[in-house]
DNA sequence: CCGACTACTTAGCAATTAGTAT
DNA sequence: ATACTAATTGCTAAGTAGTCGG
């Protein structure tokens, strides 16, 4: 990697290439908000609980939905439900008030639109509304075209989903579990009755199906009807294995101070820093740069500014951007020249050159095993063991605090793998007689120590890290220097699926050098081996895909563990942007699709009529495709892989779904459908058993392959991408008032969550949410006694008596009776923000809105409201997210999804 | 048309760090 | 300064999907 090498600037984030092009787009105009409201439709019937979190989330999840605002939006969010909705995300202003459910919430969004699919496409952007429809989700137009539609409304349409409350039992179960689960519970409950939809009242989205959330529990054992739910696991604390951490890569850069970006540095090389190299130039600056540069200053002002946004990077991005339409989408792969691709070329193993010259380090690996000496106990007694029993012993030991601890699939997974290092004839002759208790002890010992050591200390061994890491972190792609993402080779452990995976507990053996495999430029120097005496597995110049390294997967050797760039990169950001440039195709012809499929719910022919199902369940609910999965894996599904036992029937339309998706998450959601799609879903049905698939006649590549005739390179993940962008587009255009900047920031929030349902993107209720909530409660409580004692003041203030001894005890000052009423109004709005936070707290405690920020929502949509309505990027995105959209930052002010 | 490979995106939770309150 | 939280970052599992050979 010298760095000489480069010349070019780099720009961290990438922006050096793209940019800002397409990104105009079309400049349309945004609505704002107009009519916020519509009607929402109640559906509120429901009440969905919402799983908590694991356990129970799987449970939970009720069922509703909402749809989104507009009514683009799919359907349906799944189980979370419930407390979404509330009200406290909603502005304040307005709305705040009442927090319904959330489920109701999104409902009451309502979409607009009702018909739905059939419309034609329409499409473009001009209208939105026509658009809209189509676009929007199904469920939107279901409403209308079904019927339902409740409310009026417009678009009324939601999909009725109601989410039923519905698993009350998983619910129990869970709460058993946990105290979050009771929190799920009532949180349905109550927030069903109370809120319903908050907020938005305003918007009223349909809604479309919510969920139920009901959470049950999943845990382990499935509740309800499916199975099983996976994901158990707990979450507790101590545990994980060993505990190498190791600091972050990103920043290391401190050194470099870099240009910035790009132009600057244009003549400086940067390098990557290696320390190979040496070091000159390199190293500081650069990274950091990115960072730094754009941090700070740049984004801000560029959202300032609006328009302009000029700031931050200048280049020629940005104009091309300003001008908005423009052609864009072609264009882009165009623009980059950097990797010429062609035009489809899209990411994936394409064939296609991913670059020209690539130079890195390598891969770091974990330090080798430091041997304690302190003993297990078998049937009482002290074991020695040696430094490789020892090791996969500490492993376990280190678990006692979680849940897999206790299964017996990971217990027995365990034993099998550690008693082959036991050995034939070791005294230890069973798990269950083995006491790890000295070790565990020994190990929070060691962590008490960490903790305790001095602020100075901590930093002495985090830079003594960094400058082990430093060579590691960067690679130099076409000149460009950019971060790896992860450089670290995987520590030895023991397996952590999720759900009921039947591999918990295996051993991960360690990986060495003659595991890994190299890919690298011809021209530049291979990396050294790390570890003397050892050498990688092979060397590969392989330009056609963009990892570094890889090595296969000790848990299931056909898989491989592969090393890449770091999300910020120009090679990640230019895929990033192609995908939301697809699904922005998709949204041009959502109504031809839409009116494709809708007229197959009746073929003849069975294949085409699950085609015709299967492609509107991924883009009502924004289902996962669901590939085959083999025997040794959790067993989840996804649209295609549902089974027969998946799906109910609920007369006269309505389908309630309730499967273990991605990560043994519960989906469980209510939603009405096309009269011809529910009598689809029982000829699918009929004489089968529950565990059979519903889609007998399909699998992901047939599916595909007919969605790739209808549009190139759709495939089924575009739709949740689609989805979630379009959502997110309707829901800020339609929600954003006037107001300050944290209103608006809650109007955010809300269509961020509204997203993250739709997806079903959950998350496990913290340990201590219980608590915090009491503790916010308790708060509250006091500022209404003191209000009590303000009041009292207040009287006697206007006789002109002294104020009473304070409940301290101590004397108050003498106030004026308006100094006094102003305290008190002071007071009274803090109890309100009190309870507004309150309930945002518990609205979104199993609502996991980082998922789709970072995967579904096409990073422009939220750059360009900023700049728009002068709430500071910053305020949205995190640094991470910065360096990651960095391509999206110069977007058109007017651009929409 | 399959299924084995292979490459790359998406996901939740744990560990860290930053930020506040005490 | 300390204790707790809240937010971020890291880790790596679990998906999607393209390609290729038969």
């Amino acid at each position: 990697m010298a760095t000489e090498a480069f010349v070019k600037p780099v720009v961290p984030n990438g922006h050096d290439g793209y940019d800002d092009d397409d990104e105009d787009e079309m400049p349309l105009v945004f609505k704002r908000s107009s009519n916020s409201n519509n009607n929402n439709n109640t559906s509120s019937s429901s009440n969905r609980p919402r799983p908590n979190n694991n356990a129970q989330r799987s449970s939970s999840i009720g069922s509703t939905k909402s749809p989104p605002p507009s009514s683009r939006s799919p359907l349906t969010s799944p189980n979370r439900s419930a407390s979404s909705g509330r009200s406290s995300l909603m502005k304040p202003s307005s709305s705040s008030v009442k927090s319904p459910p959330v489920g109701e919430d999104r409902r009451s969004v309502a979409s607009k639109e009702r018909n739905g699919l059939g419309k034609a496409p329409s499409v473009s952007k001009s209208d939105d509304e026509d658009d809209s429809e189509d676009d929007k989700p199904l469920s939107a137009r279901l409403k209308g075209d079904t019927k339902q539609g409740s409310s009026s409304g417009r678009g009324s349409s939601q999909l009725p989903v109601q989410k039923s409350n519905v698993r009350p039992q998983g619910v129990n179960d869970n709460n058993s579990r946990n105290r979050d689960s009771d929190e799920k519970v009532q949180t349905k409950t109550n927030v069903g009755a109370s809120s319903s939809k908050p907020i938005h009242s305003d918007q009223k989205r349909p809604l479309v199906n919510h969920i139920n959330r009901n959470g049950l529990k999943p845990k382990i054992e499935g509740n309800s009807s499916q199975g099983p739910a996976k994901r158990p696991l707990e979450k507790g604390n101590s545990s994980n294995q060993s505990s190498v951490k190791r600091p972050k890569p990103s920043e290391p850069a401190r050194p470099v101070k870099i240009e910035q970006g790009s132009r600057s540095t244009a003549t400086t090389p940067d390098r990557k820093g290696n320390n190979l190299e040496d070091s000159k130039p390199l190293r500081v600056n650069q990274v950091e740069d990115n960072s730094d540069g754009d941090d700070h200053v740049p984004i801000a002002s560029r959202m300032s500014s609006n328009k302009k946004a000029s700031s931050a990077k200048p280049n020629a991005s940005m104009i091309a951007s300003s001008s908005r339409t423009i052609a864009k989408k072609p264009n882009k792969w165009v623009k980059d020249s950097k990797y010429s691709k062609s035009s489809r070329s899209l990411p994936s193993g394409d064939g296609q050159k991913k670059w020209k010259t690539l130079e890195h380090n390598g891969v770091i690996f974990p330090p080798p095993y430091k041997r304690h000496g302190v003993k297990i106990l078998y049937q009482g007694k002290p074991v020695d063991l040696t430094p490789e029993q020892e090791e996969v012993a500490t492993m376990f030991a280190v678990m006692r605090e979680t849940e897999y601890y206790n299964k017996q699939m990971f217990r027995d997974n365990f034993w099998n793998d550690w008693r082959k290092i036991l050995g034939k004839n070791h005294v230890i002759k069973n798990l269950d007689d083995c006491d790890f208790s000295p070790i565990y002890e020994w190990y929070m010992q060691e962590k008490e120590i960490k903790k305790q050591m001095s602020a100075e200390e901590k930093r002495i061994l985090k830079e003594e890290k960094l400058a082990q890491e430093e060579k590691y972190m960067w690679a130099v792609l076409d000149g460009v220097r950019e971060k790896v993402g992860n450089f670290r080779v995987e520590p030895p452990g023991l397996f952590r699926g999720r759900g009921e995976h039947p591999k918990m507990g295996k051993l991960k053996k360690r990986i060495r050098p003659c595991d890994i495999t190299i890919n690298i430029g011809k021209e530049a120097p291979v990396p050294e081996c790390p570890i003397p005496g050892e050498r990688w597995k092979e060397v590969k110049h392989d330009n056609t895909v963009t990892w570094l390294a890889f090595w296969n997967d000790p848990i299931n050797p056909k898989e491989f563990k592969y090393v890449f760039l770091a999300a910020s990169s120009a090679l990640k950001g230019l895929s990033d942007k192609e995908k939301y440039e697809k699904a922005r195709k998709l949204k041009d012809r959502i109504g031809h699709i839409r009116a494709a499929y809708t007229k197959d719910f009746s073929n003849k022919d069975v294949t085409k009529r699950q085609i015709a199902v299967a492609t509107y369940l991924i883009d009502k609910l924004a289902l996962r495709a669901g590939n085959e999965k083999d025997d040794d894996e959790a067993d989840t599904v996804g649209c295609c892989t549902l089974k027969v036992g998946n799906v109910d029937c609920i007369p006269p339309n309505k389908l309630k779904f309730d499967f273990l998706g991605k990560d043994s998450i519960q989906y469980v959601n209510t939603v009405e459908v096309e009269p011809l799609v529910y009598k689809a879903i029982g000829q699918f049905q009929a004489g089968k058993s529950k565990t059979d698939d519903l889609f007998d006649e399909l699998d992901t590549s047939k599916l595909n392959a007919h969605l790739k005739e209808l549009m190139p390179a759709l495939t089924a993940k575009v739709f949740r991408t689609y989805n979630a962008s379009i959502t997110l587009d309707d829901m800020l255009s339609k929600e954003t008032r006037d107001g300050d900047v944290p209103e608006k920031i809650v109007v955010y929030q809300q269509a961020n969550k509204e997203v993250a349902i739709i997806c079903n993107h959950q998350r496990t209720v913290s340990k201590s949410h219980g608590a915090q909530v009491e503790k916010l409660a308790l708060k509250i409580e006091e500022l209404r006694e003191q209000i009590k004692e303000l009041d009292i003041d207040l009287d006697r203030a206007k006789k002109g008596r002294t104020p009473l001894m304070g409940s301290d005890g101590k004397r108050k000052r003498n106030l004026t009776p308006e100094a006094l009423e102003k305290k008190i109004m002071q007071t009274n709005a803090k109890i309100e923000k009190m309870e507004r936070d309150m309930q945002t707290k518990e609205d979104m405690k199993t609502v996991a809105l980082g998922t789709s920020k970072i995967n579904y929502m096409d990073p422009r949509i939220t750059v360009a409201w900023c700049k728009r309505h002068d709430v500071p990027i910053e305020k949205i995105f995190n640094k991470s997210l910065l360096a990651k959209f960095a391509w999206a930052m110069d977007v058109d002010p007017e651009f929409r999804f």
